[in-house]
DNA sequence: GGGTTCATGTAACTTGTTACATGATTAT
DNA sequence: ATAATCATGTAACAAGTTACATGAACCC
């Protein structure tokens, strides 16, 4: 699972710009994969001189011309077949689990802190991901979709009680 | 967070081998972190030459020396001034989520699968946290890393469920 | 006047992955 | 026998990050 392939299933959904990907990773899929630029224009470029996608210039003025990329059959291939290979393994890297794991020298007032500025922000993610949740259903969602933000959600509802329970004890 | 502080972490516990940091990473910390020996070998070596650690050389028969690293006392600052700085975001990729995301022509038989297979993900995540649990008991745990663990199966387990209660809905 | 949105992109860099190479010892 | 454990490492490569560069339009 790379940039390349998360490129593809979005333009598998409809055409789009390098813009309006990086704005889908932003606000739509940032619970489960992060992008940018940097990453986005040039996998764009890559995957057009290899024929998986192709390039429809909009002419604006004011403003840079669109590039709306759209896949190729070769590119729907591939899509295809990303979908069908072996599922990879979930990443997962917790810089605040690290805090805590090599922190021996935490007296409880940092811990404090470190527990409720986290709890901070799982409340933040879970605000982003059920206030996208309204807006992408009004659009509409497939059930597997929605299967994704149940999973989100879930996730960081669990965490964020973990934290509150350890939160409670450390303050009795 | 990057390769090189979770190692001088595990070197301010105690010495250690590149073999055994590896250990480390592969059974204690997998579940927040991935570490290869092809990065390592060369953040030790990139290390020892800045001066934040230093190495004593076991000699053996049989096998190659044992190049034991410890922290100098620079080393041991900056894992101080790491510790103090501000934590990153959590990092989260899921391949899995994308199959779902994306996988608008799965039908019935196919996300059955997808999800049972997940599940028993899950389950050997699970099954391994708890097994190492016990052993790590033994060797005495502080209580930020007991925090830790239970964080990492409230994840796994609140995963687990909402993927069970998935399934269920799709069999009924 | 200042921030946000729209819209493109590149170049240098960092980081880590993958695959390879070696080889004795010990447990099954 | 054969697999696992102990123990080191490198070289080529892939992938993505960060920082930079440009600039009009629009909203507050």
């Amino acid at each position: 699972m790379q940039g390349r392939d998360i490129v593809l299933g979005i333009l598998g959904e409809s055409k789009r710009t390098g813009y309006e990907i990086n704005d889908i990773l932003k606000n739509r899929l940032s619970y489960f994969f992060d992008g940018t630029y940097g990453m986005i224009y040039p996998t764009l470029r890559k995957l057009e001189s290899e024929g998986m996608i192709s390039k429809e210039v909009i002419v604006q003025v004011g403003k840079p011309n669109k590039n709306l990329y759209s896949l190729t059959e070769q590119g729907r291939e591939e899509l295809h077949a990303y979908l069908e290979s072996d599922v990879d393994d979930e990443i997962f890297k917790s810089d605040f689990l690290m805090r805590l794991f090599f922190g021996y020298d935490l007296d409880d007032d940092k811990l404090t802190r470190l527990l409720e500025r986290e709890i901070e922000r799982k409340d933040e993610k879970i605000q982003t991901l059920t206030d996208n949740l309204r807006i992408w259903k009004e659009n509409g969602l497939t059930r597997t979709q929605e299967m994704t933000i149940e999973y989100g959600l879930a996730q960081y509802d669990a965490t964020k009680k973990v934290l509150e329970k350890q939160l409670k004890e450390l303050k009795s």
